[in-house]
DNA sequence: TGGAGGGTTGACGCAGCGTCAGGGTCAACC
DNA sequence: GGTTGACCCTGACGCTGCGTCAACCCTCCA
């Protein structure tokens, strides 16, 4: 007869394990001796192997039980299962694997390649790192409503990068947010400008965005907000933009009437 | 501003998830409105984001809020450790599923092929099925005990099934403990047959196991008592066998002197 | 006879939420 | 103005497979 300890040093398991069994019915409990020890005979030692050679096999403890007294069709169609799910964690775990690969190569999280160059191109040149950061944080924004479609709609943002007027206008804009002045003039020009690029847009029927983002306000209405959270100036650019009849900032709608002066 | 519910909506997680982000602090908690609500600015829908690429590229919350604030070495260092880490925890799931697919081919649980075409050679020879269960579990006791050595020792266990003398041990054995009968006569020859056959051996030097089982009594001590205990007439045979000269059954062994009559 | 090294029960901790329970709130419709 | 359904709130237990105290008892050996 054995000890617990004895037990569990045989089949190689930790005592608490053994004693985790009992309490979930796994493994019936034994007689004790006078001294209230638990003493296990040979059958015990037999019954534990088995349980532990499932469990090393993946088996979750609730199903052995069930495993152990089966024929051998049920016993198959269980292992089958048992195999199945194993597939799909591992299966999970690679997916995992994968993203994670791609965040150490990747500039930024949550963005694809397309979208990190375009921020790098900013960067050369000459937007400010905060504001660089304020757009990052626009497209996950974007990315996280359309993570298919963004993509496809960077070689479109990256050639407007070619026009100087855009490129004066980051400038701008960079410069504007930088300095500590409440209501700096640059704001205006850089509503004149974004005024007349939306103007002309609009007259070429051109638009960033399809036709899913042309319903959907709330990644543009956050986007928004985020650049009033960053710095409540960006308040000042949507009046003058409201001024010269546009909606919004970060994709301008048209507004019904002339605006009240 | 938005509610909890259109927060985890636009992320695409529960509810449930983002309060168990506050709970550990991974997100901040943010203002409350009038009744009680929490409600959200665009920055915590970035801040949500970012958590849930790194918790699904398999980094736990735990290490999230680090990673975060991180520099870039620091980044790709954290990114090796959780690639690490998965990669291990897949090792873990393949050796699962080798073990699973294992089980699914082999007859029994916890025994290699070459136990279990022994114990089809028992069947072959007219063991009774009972016999042949207790045999299994014999084994398992042995291999829990030697799983590398025991492989090596099937060869000659089945070369010795080619000795009449030892089929028609089992036979007799099988007959025996089938009966009824308290006490069959039939017990008396195979102990005859065993003492004979452990003459021979012991006298030729040949032993079914090797050094290392010569030392260890543990596994047939537990043998004989699993006989004993899967049927009680299996005592009378330890006593035969002792008044034969033999200690033991399981593996035989040379009482030190002539037994006291 | 005392101390080391067993054994006993009971309870919390771990990861990442899911899922009640038992409330209050908001917007809309009758 | 009352009802309804969809949200929101906090608090708490459940899941998996044990690890790890805590506080106490038993056995064996020098």
């Amino acid at each position: 007869m054995l000890t617990i300890g004895q037990l569990a040093a045989y089949v190689g398991v930790t005592v608490r394990a053994v004693r985790h069994y009992h309490q979930i019915g796994l493994l019936p409990e034994p007689g004790r001796d006078a001294s209230g020890y638990r003493r296990y005979g040979p059958a015990a030692v037999v019954s534990l192997i088995r349980i532990r050679t499932l469990a090393e096999a993946g088996v979750p403890l609730s199903r052995i039980a069930r495993m152990l007294e089966a024929d051998a069709p049920a016993f198959a169609e269980a292992v089958r299962k048992i195999d199945a799910d194993l597939r799909e964690e591992i299966e999970r775990l690679e997916t995992s694997r994968e993203r994670i690969a791609r965040l150490a190569a990747g500039d930024s999280l949550a963005l694809p390649p397309e979208v990190t160059s375009y921020l790098d191109r900013l960067r050369e040149i000459g937007v400010t790192e905060r504001m660089v950061e304020g757009e990052r944080d626009g497209w996950i924004l974007l990315v996280a409503r359309w993570p298919d479609r963004v993509p496809a709609m960077m070689p479109g943002k990256l050639a407007q990068l070619d026009d100087p007027r855009i490129v004066r206008l980051y400038r701008v804009l960079s410069g504007a947010f930088e300095s500590d002045a409440a209501d700096d003039p640059r704001l205006e020009e850089a509503a004149d400008i974004m005024a007349e690029m939306a103007e002309e847009a609009y007259a070429s029927g051109e638009t960033d965005f399809d036709e899913a983002a042309a319903q959907d306000d709330l990644p543009f209405d956050l986007m928004d907000a985020l650049a009033v959270e960053a710095d409540p100036r960006a308040t000042r650019m949507l009046d003058l933009m409201r001024e010269r009849g546009w909606a919004r900032w970060t994709r301008m709608d048209r507004l019904p009437e002339p605006p009240s002066r």
